[in-house]
DNA sequence: CCTCTTCCATACGGTGCCGTATGGTCCGGT
DNA sequence: ACCGGACCATACGGCACCGTATGGAAGAGG
C-alpha cells in the first residue's frame, strides 16, 4: 500500500496523514503502529529493497545460458513500466537521508549481480564491471525516458536487441 | 539563483518564500515579480531549456569529424557534475504539471540531435534513431548513478571510452 | 464481571509554505 | 512641491502535514 503510493506520488506520498485517508483509517491508528513518519518511510524502502531486487535475481536464476539470462533480466525489469515507478520514485529522492543508504545498497547489489552475469559470459573482471555498470545505466536511463518521454522511446523491442547486442559485443 | 536553488533542494526549493529568504528579500517584494508559484517555476524551468542544451549543441557544432564530436558531447555531459545536479531536479520532477511539458520537449530536441549525429556517423535512419535513445538512456542512467551511488562508478575515464566503443560500434 | 492490553478515533498545537492586503519608500515627470 | 508608478516590507488567513494527548471500543485472562 504504501509502496503504491510511492509509486503514484514519490516519497513524499509515504506521509502519515495522506496514507491513513487513503486507508480509511485516521492518524492516531497510524502512529500507533510506527513511531514517526521516517519510520513509516524507512520500512516502506526497506520492504521495496526486500523484494524489488532479490525478486528478479531469483526468476532468472535458474537460466543456465547467460546470454539468455542477460535477455530475461532486461526484458522483465524493462516491460514493466508501473514497476518501474517505484524506482524512480526512490531515485527522486536519492538526497533523503532515509533514502540515500537503502538506494546505496540496492544499487550495489544489483550492479555486482549484472557483473556476475559479464563473468559468467567469459569477460574479464575489470571489462565485466564496465559492462555491468553500464548495462544498469542503461536500465536507469531508459526506466526515466520511458516515464518522462514515452513517445521517444519508439521500438521498445527492437530497442532491447540493439541494447543486448552492443552490450555483450567483444572487442 | 533559482537554477541553484533546484539544483540543491530540488523543484520544490523554487519556492517563493524559501528563495525570498536566500535573497535577503521577503515574500512581498517577490509576488511583484511574479504572479505566483508556479509562474516562478516555469521561468526558472524555461530558463534551463534555454541555457541548458543550446549551449552544449552550440559548443560542439564546430568539430567536424561526427566522432570526436560525440566524444567531446559525452565527456563534457558527464563530467560537469554539478551541472547535472539541475537535470535530476527536473527529472525528479517529471510528473509535475509544470515540468513534463518543458521535459518533454527537452528531451526531443537531445535526442534529435544525438539522432543527427549518429547520421554524420553513417548510420541508417532507424540504426541512428536506436543509437540515439541508447546513447541518450546512457548519459541518464549514468547522471543518475553517478549522483545516487558515486562509488559504483569508479574509473569514470574508461568507461566514458567503452561507452563510445559500443554506442558507435557497428553491427 | 472486572481489568488489562491492543488497537483506533478525536482533538489540539506547531511548522512551512501559499497567496492577499495594505502601507511605506524612492524617483522621474510636471 | 506634488504625484504616480515601481519596488519592497509587514501582517494576515488558509492549507497540508507532523506529532502528542487523551479517550474510547473490543477481546483475553483472572
Amino acid at each position: 500500500m504504501a509502496l503504491r503510493a510511492m509509486a503514484e506520488g514519490g516519497v513524499a506520498a509515504v506521509a502519515v496523514e495522506p496514507l491513513a485517508a487513503r486507508l480509511g483509517a485516521t492518524k492516531g491508528s497510524a502512529y500507533w503502529h510506527f513511531p514517526n513518519r521516517e519510520a513509516l518511510l524507512k520500512a516502506t524502502l526497506e520492504r521495496w529493497e526486500r523484494e524489488h531486487t532479490e525478486a528478479v535475481i531469483e526468476l532468472v536464476r535458474s537460466v543456465e545460458d547467460p546470454a539468455a539470462r542477460l535477455r530475461l533480466l532486461f526484458g522483465t525489469v524493462l516491460e514493466a513500466v508501473e514497476h518501474s515507478a517505484v524506482e524512480l520514485a526512490v531515485l527522486a529522492a536519492k538526497d533523503h537521508p532515509v533514502v540515500a543508504p537503502v538506494l546505496a545498497r540496492v544499487t550495489a547489489r544489483r550492479v555486482d549481480y549484472l557483473e556476475a552475469v559479464f563473468r559468467d559470459l567469459g569477460f574479464a573482471a575489470d571489462v565485466a564491471r564496465h559492462r555491468a555498470v553500464l548495462a544498469y545505466s542503461i536500465y536507469l536511463g531508459q526506466a526515466q525516458l520511458l516515464a518522462a518521454a514515452p513517445d521517444v522511446v519508439a521500438a521498445r523491442r527492437a530497442l532491447l536487441e540493439e541494447t543486448l547486442a552492443l552490450v555483450t559485443s567483444r572487442g
